[in-house]
DNA sequence: AATACGGGGTA
DNA sequence: TACCCAGTATT
């Protein structure tokens, strides 16, 4: 083990964090019985997720799958239902092989063990740190985005955050000094401070931050410069008309593809590029779909990540549909229950 | 090493 | 707008 400056910087922190942490930790759904299920479904959750937006989420889940076993074995698309509106859906189809998985390899039980954890879907790096030292104390680090910022401004550090290379040499920093009976909170204390106090975007609060006396960008007065990111390439934009299709009371949804956006999803029927009423009611008229009414809805946009969907949209009351439609009819209260449906289509719902 | 993958909150 | 969020999997 080494002990240059920075392994002794962060020695300084554990202290007076855990310190404030025991005084300043919110309360949260997922900390007020921590065991691994219920640690491993909310680190799921918070994956590049706001804790406010996780919430709810967290607590309709589990109290619908309460086990390992529940979450094996339930429907995709009643898991898919519970996850709506969350995004990143793979996180909830992954959730579900690595409890089946669990459930045959592991006696239904997390296991205790950072690269057993490390090996199942869905779980990276952050992800098995963070319950193997939450949910079982093992003394290993959870480094996400607000460790990330943390410790590069304890250190006054410009490497890139962006970078894998930093992330690795966060984690080699932390492995050092991260307390034997209380690595859960010590690791907690860090994402803690980076969500409440140690702010991005020049939000920073650090007037009321446990570590300004040890801070060397709070010293340097460069707290505004760090965390370094690379910055992101910009969105493409894609142009839709939606299909707002209604016949004797149900509505047309169509399945997505297994593979890709918004992977195995149900949406509405739609056009590539803005198409007018006259091209809409000649493609449904191919199609042996009779018309019996249309009016344009408003335009909506939908922000992903790396793309920008400009929608329009047409609702569409129809007298007749051809014997084999490709479309599933599907009545609003069905709908409501059983479908998932991104949000980016609500707007035409 | 770069890109795909949601959705919402904030300055 | 642009950035950011308790990141991971794939290419």
């Amino acid at each position: 083990m080494q002990t240059n400056s920075t392994t002794m910087i962060l020695k300084e922190i554990v202290t007076p964090l855990l310190r404030w942490y025991h005084s300043h930790a919110r309360i949260l759904p997922w900390r007020e019985n921590p065991n691994p299920y219920f640690v491993w479904i909310s680190e799921i959750m918070l994956q590049q997720t706001r804790v406010e937006a996780v919430k709810p989420y967290f607590d309709r889940f589990i109290s619908a799958l309460p086990t390992v076993e529940s979450l094996a074995e339930v429907p995709e698309n009643e898991l898919l239902k519970l996850w709506e509106g969350l995004g990143y859906y793979n996180r909830a189809r992954n959730l579900q092989k690595s409890a089946q998985e669990i459930v045959i390899n592991h006696d239904g039980k997390l296991p205790a063990n950072y690269k057993k954890l490390l090996s199942l879907p869905g779980i990276g790096p952050y992800t098995a740190g963070a319950i193997a030292s939450i949910a079982y104390q093992i003394p290993v680090p959870a480094v996400d985005g607000n460790v990330l910022r943390v410790i590069t401004r304890l250190l006054a550090s410009r490497d890139d955050i962006m970078k894998e290379k930093t992330r690795k040499k966060i984690e080699s920093y932390l492995a050092q000094v991260i307390p034997a009976n209380e690595a859960g909170n010590f690791n907690q204390s860090l994402m803690e401070l980076g969500a409440t106090v140690c702010l991005p975007k020049g939000a920073a609060k650090c007037y009321s931050c446990p570590l300004k006396q040890i801070c060397l960008s709070f010293a340097e007065d460069c707290i505004s410069e760090i965390p370094v990111k690379t910055p992101k390439k910009t969105k493409r934009i894609e142009s839709y008309t939606m299909l707002r299709l209604q016949y004797e009371n149900k509505i047309a949804l169509q399945k997505r593809p297994s593979t890709g956006l918004l992977a195995s999803l149900w949406e509405l029927p739609h056009l590539d590029n803005h198409m007018g009423q006259a091209q809409i009611i000649h493609y449904l008229q191919e199609k042996n779909y009779k018309v019996k009414n249309i009016t344009p809805l408003p335009p909506s946009k939908h922000i992903f990540t790396h793309i920008e969907w400009h929608m329009i949209g047409y609702y569409i009351e129809l007298e007749q549909i051809p014997a084999k439609s490709n479309y599933h009819w599907i009545s609003p209260q069905n709908l409501i229950d059983d479908y998932a449906i991104p949000t980016a289509f609500k707007g035409y719902l």
